[in-house]
DNA sequence: GTAGGGTTAG
């Protein structure tokens, strides 16, 4: 029972301290040593309040061995996977205390709500309040009841509860505050409709009309990300004569932060609030930093300053808030100062301090970091909660360390935590990626049995892992699953569904998904555009029509068959986008090996392609850099410059800089242009590295396939230089992983006169030199570069991914006269300047 | 009235 669950601070004693590997980790750590873990402090003074739910997690020793409450499914939102209701389910599963300072209630609303756990429905809980209605002392016994029965997600009772008191209450200040209560209660519920019920019925009852209840009713809205009805709600207030106050703000405000809204618009409400002579405080300031999280680092650090100067103090949530800004903008260096300067000023970082910073490690691709972090957590005794264990698990899986992952199951169902479909999904992608269907297998089927919901995302990955493995009939299986489950379909489920098609070579097919989805009133995203226009042009083959008759595999069962055929059945009962799918998908079930490709005409695809760039413009889609890797990747396929520069004008609408240096080096202004390039360059290294490469590679390629080939050399080299393919490159080695066979070739030559520049110097090459080369298309291209230029490099007969040679038969060859004259690599088109510059002789040796 | 997590492109 409630009463005798033990405090909160019941946790095993910190970990002992000790020697932290990565640097990073130890300035922190130094200052947590001197301070005595916090976190007890923090939770003993906590009341425990009433709750059958699990704690916080802070406890090894488990107290609470009972299942959750499941939620009325009613109540809450029909799926998780968005933002706002999985925060809010995280709160509520982990029993977040409020700050417990209005607790002004009796003693007898604590024994009805230990009661209340009994009843079975509202109808029971009702008799309950019955026996009790002359003990219970008015609205505050009433508000703590509907709070408490709103943090265990007893949103029935709730209703009953506040039916219950708004009846016997006679006052009309009373009663507004039970509105208020309840509104703010369906809130948190999530539950915005009745809220506004609640909220009408109040009004209309002569006891709604407050500054609270409209409050209530902001915030409401705000939860829900209902920006725009929470800033009605607030307009509406002001007309009805009531004066927002402090609360009011910080609740619009907040709801803006929630919604995303742009930075201008919240400072326009802030300015409305010094105008009317109503103060900031520190959650005005927390929630404005808040609206920062769409990249505005620097805004958020200059928050913070401003609230220096006002004299308000930054407390956990201001750092924590300021920190996911900074980290999901990558700035893990300065992640990392702020979490000591946090520290400095006294305020200790709790579990989502680390979470979010061990997320932004995550995010950067530093895992071996965001691990340190988690050792650091440990020694200053904070113990991981489920959203820590899910992100450690994570990396785990992205590690490959499937051992280390499942012991942090081990661990969590040890410490009371039970797997959430946040877990559910980490290790369903986690194995899926890495091909072990096994165990995918047996996780959905754990996940079934202990009755965790599989949503929208767990589909997604489910259909993604499997559509990657060629697993098409698993995949077909689980989009009827998902079909039948009722849940709507998202953009990423669709982007995934699009990739495959895309993949597969049915890109028209993809297109039509594409125009359904936004008939759905789903937004595609600058992933689902990228993904189409990365796939034009990708493969050739035969031309494949998707409503072409399948030939149905016997040995394949009837239920692929059926789909297939029973083509006008299914159009009545599913949408017709989703027929397409499992038609598309029951085809590639049948029919692997087949390479379809629904496009052979590329002024069809350009066509096309440029339509999807209006669309693109039309619902006001930023691009990113694989955007511009896939333009300047389409540009590449494109047989004449004058097609090139249509697509390429794609890329000045979009980004002039990126087209400014795409279109100078094509044209050969490399002169001109080269400072605004080296700019570009570093600004992409900013970037994680596989980005950055993939940008490195599309720039490259589409300088070499126009004949640009210097150009392309020293973009290749400037992505050498920042490291982009974290490639060796030595006297005796050259590893072409991962570049394009633009950025390889263009690699070779400069590598080849690197080493012939050795020769000349007089060294001696080593015995042995290799390239270790990549895929089969990039091995073909280096094979005809090295035929073609006369090198005397052969496969290695132990490992047909390298090619190789003797170092004296390669002096022998760059000791060739004719050797210098090939190596040299020329640009078609060159403006006079740059001719100059590339027959000065001190090129040589290259500048690596 | 305030803070953290999972899926898609390259």
């Amino acid at each position: 029972m409630a009463s005798s669950t033990p405090p909160h601070c019941s946790i095993t004693a910190p970990s002992k301290p000790h020697q932290i590997s990565t640097n990073s980790s130890h300035k922190t750590l130094q200052h947590n040593q001197q301070h005595p873990p916090h976190l007890p402090r923090r939770f003993t003074s906590h009341k425990v309040s009433a709750s059958p739910l699990p704690s916080n997690s802070l406890s090894k020793a488990p107290t609470f061995l009972s299942p959750l409450p499941t939620p009325k499914k009613t109540h809450l939102s029909p799926d998780f996977s968005g933002k706002k209701s999985t925060r809010f389910v995280s709160k509520l599963h982990f029993n977040r205390q409020r700050s417990n300072l209005s607790t002004r209630h009796s003693p007898v609303a604590e024994d009805v709500l230990a009661q209340s756990a009994a009843a079975i429905d509202e109808v029971q809980f009702q008799v309950i309040l019955m026996g009790f209605e002359g003990r219970l002392s008015g609205s505050e016994d009433y508000c703590f009841l509907l709070r408490e029965l709103g943090n265990r997600g007893e949103s029935s009772k709730a209703v009953a509860c506040y039916e219950f008191a708004v009846q016997r209450e006679r006052k009309v200040s009373e009663r507004g505050k039970l509105a208020s209560t309840m509104i703010s209660v369906m809130g948190r519920l999530g539950n915005v409709d009745s809220a506004r019920f609640v909220f009408d019925n109040a009004v209309n009852g002569g006891y709604g009309n407050t500054v609270y209840t409209y409050s209530a009713l902001i915030s409401a809205y705000g939860r829900s990300g209902l920006c725009k009805e929470a800033i009605g709600v607030f307009e509406m207030m002001k007309t009805q004569g009531l004066r927002p106050n402090l609360v009011s703000y910080n609740a619009v405000i907040d709801s803006c932060a929630k919604a995303g809204v742009k930075f201008e618009v919240v400072n326009d409400i802030y300015d409305d609030m010094l105008s009317n002579g109503v103060d900031p405080d520190r959650i005005t300031f927390n929630s404005m930093l808040a609206v920062c999280k769409g990249g505005l680092w620097k805004e958020a650090m200059r928050l913070v300053s401003e609230m220096g100067i006002r004299g308000i103090d930054q407390d956990v949530f201001t750092y924590n808030t300021l920190l996911d800004v900074i980290c999901k903008v990558g700035k893990m260096d300065l992640a990392f100062d702020i979490m000591s300067e946090m520290t400095a000023k006294n305020v200790m970082p709790n579990v989502v301090t680390y979470s979010t910073v061990i997320d932004g490690f995550a995010k950067a691709g530093r895992l071996e970091d965001a691990l340190g972090m988690f050792e650091e957590m440990k020694c200053a005794g904070i113990a991981l909660d489920r959203v820590c264990y899910n992100a450690l698990l994570s990396i785990f899986l992205k590690l490959g360390r499937f051992k280390d992952a499942l012991n942090v199951c081990k661990e969590m169902e040890s410490c009371g935590i039970r797997k959430d479909v946040v877990t559910y999904n980490a290790l369903l992608g986690g194995f899926g990626k890495q091909g072990k269907y096994d165990e995918v297998r047996q996780v959905f089927d754990q996940m079934r049995r202990v009755r965790v919901l599989p949503n929208v995302l767990t589909y997604s990955t489910l259909i993604d892992v499997y559509s990657k493995g060629g697993l098409y009939r698993e995949a077909l299986e689980v989009f009827k699953e998902f079909k039948q489950a009722g849940l709507k379909a998202d953009v990423v489920l669709y982007s995934g569904l699009i990739d495959t098609l895309c993949k597969n070579g049915f890109v028209k097919s993809a297109v039509l998904l594409l125009d359904e989805m936004t008939k759905e009133g789903i937004r595609p995203n600058v992933v689902t555009y990228n993904t189409i226009i990365d796939a034009f042009g990708r493969s050739a083959g035969v031309d494949y029509l998707v409503d072409a008759i399948v030939p149905v595999d016997e040995k394949s069962g009837g239920k692929t068959s059926m789909i297939l055929t029973c083509d006008s059945a299914a159009r009545n009962l599913e949408g017709s986008e989703h027929n397409r799918v499992m038609k598309i998908f029951g085809q590639l079930a049948v029919d692997k090996s087949r390479n379809s490709k629904e496009f052979n005409e590329s002024s069809q695809e350009l066509l096309c392609i440029l339509g999807l760039f209006q669309k693109m413009h039309e619902l006001e889609i930023k691009p990113n850099v694989v955007t511009f890797s896939a333009i300047l990747n389409a540009c590449s396929r494109c047989n004449s410059l004058e097609d090139a520069s249509m697509l390429l004008e794609e890329l000045r609408l979009f980004d002039d800089r990126v087209y400014g240096v795409a279109h100078g080096l094509l044209t050969g202004s490399r002169d001109t242009i080269w400072i605004q390039a080296l700019s570009l360059f570093d600004e992409v290294k900013q970037l994680d590295i596989s980005t950055a490469s993939a940008f490195y590679n599309a720039l490259t390629d589409v300088l070499w396939h126009f004949g640009q080939k210097r150009g392309a050399q020293l973009v290749v080299l400037e992505g050498k230089n920042r490291n982009v393919w974290e490639n060796v490159w030595s006297t005796s080695c050259l590893d072409l992983h991962l570049m394009s066979s633009g950025a390889a070739r263009a690699m070779v030559h400069a590598w080849l006169l690197n080493i012939r520049s050795v020769v000349l110097e007089g060294h001696e090459l080593p015995k042995l030199l290799s390239k270790v080369v990549g895929d089969g298309a990039l091995k073909r291209a280096i094979e005809g570069l090295l035929s073609g230029i006369g090198a005397p490099f052969h496969l290695a007969e132990t490992n047909l991914g390298r090619f190789i040679s003797q170092g004296a038969a390669v002096t022998t060859w760059l000791k060739k006269s004719g050797t210098l004259q090939v190596l040299l690599l020329q640009d078609v088109r060159t403006q006079p300047e740059n001719r100059r510059l590339d027959q000065r002789p001190n090129l040589q040796p290259l500048p690596l």
